[in-house]
RNA sequence: GGGCGCGUAGCUCAGUGGGAGAGCGCUCGCUUCACACGCGAGAGGUCGGUGGUUCGAAACCACCCGCGCCCA
């Protein structure tokens, strides 16, 4: 039979060859695409967090796909109709970058090519490259709905933005006003508060003297940014600072410029920075732009979106870059001596998480979302558990803290991909609509929103929203959203938020939090640190199903190493599957899989079996997938494998039907079970059962089922026996070619496994080996090495005696005996006996 | 400055109140008819430190030391 012969043939397990096998089948048979059938918890869904069209798949999308795939085939395997909603997002930002660059190799610039050209650009670029993370997504083996693939970028998707762009909008939640936002020179465009980061800078802290006007003395301020101070309106104290009270209402001339500053008093001066004397630059610094609006100072503005000195920092500067303008306005003052002092100083600077480059803090023209109203419903469902994190602590929290302290999102981006605002200005008139207004004369805004206000809408717009679609209808909410600990804020936030305004309810339920995967030696995973482990290197070399259990097992809730060891882990799992089904496959024959009772060994793996899988089900429904996934590793590896199929081989060979039964039970169980981690060795081996029908894939997940369980104890007493006549043997230096003869009731299984033979008469008995029950007296042999028999009674004495004493100790305690839960106490008593009676048999 | 997390075997990590665990590595023995990506046995840990709560603490509390992250 061919189905035989390929068993007999392949010795070890080849996951590249099997791989793209299976996956055929899974494609061919179309499982992966559940037709809406209207609202039911028979549904089940999940939005991949989209990655980013330029991207490629790096170890964290891995891990994040490993998970979400476990999640959707458990759930597809319980029977529930269950779509994994797959796509990419249009990375204004990232791509834009990409095809400049491609243009910048012709000599070309977008501004040569135009707008509606370089879009065109962009889209040919998306079609040659962007469907390269989709297709690593299938070789990880993510059975997303590959037939239904969404782009942030789509017609449909475009309108839902305009939708809820123009809506907010009409609530006066979404407006255009003069505000301070981080300016990335780098990109010449306007970015969000969460797409800057602080990094360390060494600078250098000057102190500049400020004339008072009275003519009496001067006030010493200190700054880092000393260009920026052609552009201060004010100089501001601690109104409990005694130091300065009396200056308060005064004024102070600005070096360099003249400029009258008047001394205000603000609590949020910081009497122990500098000098407690702050310059207050509104039009240049996140904390000045705050005291300037509550003092209503004028806003200068020195600094231009260039990154250049601008007119009004007088014709001395203007033009100059930022970094030279810093050093020649440090000359001017030095020249005018009213620099008074310099220290080196360590601080955190705000860069762009985009270009790399140092902020600049200007005030500028730009699209603004208040998140205020949105907040309170999405701190709601977190309070009363609609979205439940996993596990809850910390996430819940730093959740709740962002949205309780949530800060106005800047949403327009100075950029030609992306969605153009939907804003059209006529001199003073401004139309907001999802189409042009009618009339001449009318400019479409020129800037783009956000990428991630279009990927907030991810979970309903992927659906259809705003239609009433079938899609939306089953598979809205969404159930899970998986993800990492650094897009709680970027994504798991504005989606509750933007979920609960639009369709009234939360996009997700569950949000499972996973680690973040470090390099083997601690430090960031990163392409351009040369510290990144290519997933693609890792399933070429050792299979998708071995790298998708080294994520699940070393991925439990902290951060952690990438652990080669694991994926090998799982590699070695996947041969030892393989190679266990051979054994059984090649000599079962046609049997039908069925849990029979003929030994107690066959009630005891299926009671086993029973169980861990009850264990990993719970392990599922906390989200807890590492568990899941070592649980299933171990009833597989440690009892299936170490010792039922050792304790079935003599039956099996004997062609016993009711073993025969047990063992494709088993079997069929084991695959059931590693599917969800493993889906392409499972899905392979399934299809050499005898009367394979139909794919693992779309098999059902087992049910509870009572009447599996049985008591465990008899067989674990014969694993306990077995164990300890194999240390004596090793102990006593007899190799495993001897079979040693004693005298014992425990049956033939255990001697066979033991390789002891079981005489009538002890004889001369040269040793006794305690085993649970009693003890098996072993007669001489010429093998055993005498020496180590004396050095192995000692030590199991000695052994004996720690735990008798500790038991007496413990027992000897009137507090224990006293508070301590009667079967904890019971427990001590009998373990007590047990040794006793074991010491006492060894002979003190 | 505020907050959070981590410190358990040589390495990477599980273990949320009752006899210290896994994988890898190491030692010894096995080519035993599924698998040497294997089988059997073993060595190895003051559970960061100090104090407290408790009959009982790796686990709970306080403080300290060390490492890391987030927010301002």
């Amino acid at each position: 039979m061919d189905r035989l012969e390929d068993l007999q043939e392949r010795k070890r397990y080849d996951p590249h060859e099997a791989e793209a096998r299976v996956w055929a089948r899974w494609d061919e048979a179309g499982i992966f695409h559940p037709k809406p059938e209207g609202e039911s918890a028979e549904n089940f869904s999940i939005a991949i967090p989209p990655p980013n069209v330029t991207g490629v798949l790096h170890m964290g999308h891995a891990l994040n796909g490993s998970l979400q795939d476990a999640l959707i085939r458990l759930n597809r395997m319980k029977g529930r109709r269950s779509k994994w909603i797959l796509g990419t997002d249009h990375a204004g930002i990232a791509t834009q970058v990409k095809v400049e660059e491609a243009l910048r190799e012709e000599g070309l610039t977008k501004e040569d090519l135009g707008r509606d050209k370089f879009i065109e650009r962009v889209w040919e670029w998306r079609a040659d490259y962007g469907g390269r993370i989709i297709e690593q997504y299938k070789r990880l083996g993510a059975s997303c709905d590959y037939e239904d693939e969404r782009f942030t970028m789509d017609p449909a998707y475009a309108r839902a933005v305009m939708e809820v762009f123009v809506r907010l909008h009409e609530k006066g939640l979404i407006y255009r006003d003069n505000f301070l936002v981080n300016w990335d020179p780098g990109t010449r465009s306007a970015i969000s508060d969460l797409e800057v980061e602080q990094r360390r800078v060494e600078d250098v802290m000057y102190e500049v003297d400020y004339p008072l006007a009275s003519g009496s003395g001067s006030l010493t301020v200190a700054t880092v940014r000393p260009e920026t101070m052609l552009a201060d309106s004010a100089i501001a104290v601690n109104p409990g600072d005694e130091r300065y009270t009396r200056l308060i209402g005064e004024h102070a001339i600005l070096p360099l410029v003249g400029r009258r500053l008047p001394i205000i008093a603000d609590e949020h001066v910081d009497t122990d920075f500098g000098t407690g004397a702050l310059k207050i630059t509104p039009g240049h610094d996140p904390a000045d732009f705050e005291i300037g609006r509550r003092n209503g100072l004028t806003e200068h503005t020195v600094i231009g979106e260039d990154g250049r000195m601008t007119e009004e920092a007088g014709e001395r500067f203007a033009g100059l870059p930022v970094g030279e303008a810093r050093e020649a306005v440090v000359a001017a003052l030095r020249e005018e001596g009213a620099l008074s002092g310099t220290r080196p100083y360590v601080h955190d600077v705000p860069h762009s998480h985009r270009s790399g480059e140092r902020i600049e803090p200007l005030i500028s023209l730009q699209w603004f979302m208040d998140m205020g109203g949105l907040s309170e419903p999405a701190i709601a469902a977190a309070k009363d558990g609609t979205v439940r994190f996993h596990p809850e602590r910390p996430h819940k929290q730093v959740y709740l803290d962002w949205l309780e302290n949530i800060r106005p999102w800047c949403v327009s981006r100075q950029l030609w991909w992306g969605h153009r605002i939907p804003a059209w200005y006529r001199g003073d008139e401004i139309h907001v609509g999802t189409e042009a207004p009618a009339g001449d004369g009318w400019e479409q805004d020129p800037d783009v929103l956000d990428t991630w206000f279009s990927s907030g809408l991810w979970p309903f717009a992927t659906l259809g929203w705003p239609e009433q679609t079938p899609e939306l209808e089953a598979f809205y909410a969404t159930d899970v959203l998986s993800t990492a600990r650094d897009i709680i804020f970027l994504w798991v936030a504005r989606m509750v938020m933007l979920g609960i305004e639009f369709t009234g309810e939360v996009p997700f339920t569950d949000v499972p939090v996973h680690s973040t995967i470090q390099a083997p030696d601690g430090r960031r995973m990163s392409k351009s640190l040369g510290t990144g482990i290519d997933p693609l290197d890792e399933i070429e070399t050792h299979g998708a199903d071995a790298l998708r259990f080294g994520l699940l097992a070393m991925a439990s809730s902290q951060d952690v190493r990438y652990s080669p060891e694991k994926v090998a882990q799982g590699e070695d799992l996947a041969n030892k599957l393989w190679n266990a089904s051979r054994l059984v496959l090649l000599q079962v024959g046609d049997a039908r899989p069925e849990p029979r009772s003929a030994a107690p060994e066959d009630a005891w793996i299926v009671s086993r079996l029973e169980r861990a899988t009850r264990e990993i089900n719970a392990d599922y429904e906390a989200f807890r997938l590492s568990r899941a996934a070592l649980g299933m590793y171990e009833a597989f590896w440690s009892e299936v494998c170490d010792w039922y199929l050792e304790m079935a081989k003599p039956r099996l060979y004997e062609n016993d039907p009711d073993v025969a039964a047990t063992l494709l039970w088993v079997l069929e169980r084991c695959l059931l079970l590693m599917h969800p981690v493993m889906p392409f060795v499972t899905e392979e081996v399934w299809s050499h059962m005898p009367g394979a029908e139909g794919l693992l894939a779309a098999a059902r997940w087992p049910e509870p089922d009572d009447s599996l369980l049985t008591d465990e104890q008899p067989v674990q007493d014969q694993i306990d026996a077995i164990t300890a006549l194999r240390r004596y043997r090793n102990e006593v230096d007899v190799p495993p070619r001897v079979v040693l003869r004693a005298r014992s009731d425990l049956g033939e299984q255990v001697a066979r496994l033991a390789r002891f033979e079981w005489v009538g008469d002890p004889g001369d008995a040269v040793a006794q080996v305690a085993v649970p029950g009693g003890v098996v007296e072993v007669l001489a042999a010429d093998e055993i090495d005498t020496e180590g028999v004396e050095r192995r009674r000692e030590g199991e004495r000695e052994k004996l005696r720690a735990e008798i004493a500790r038991a007496q100790k413990k027992l000897a305690n009137e507090g224990f005996v006293a508070k301590a839960p009667a079967e904890v106490v019971e427990a001590q008593r009998e373990k007590l006996a047990r040794y006793e009676e074991e010491l006492a048999r060894l002979g003190s």
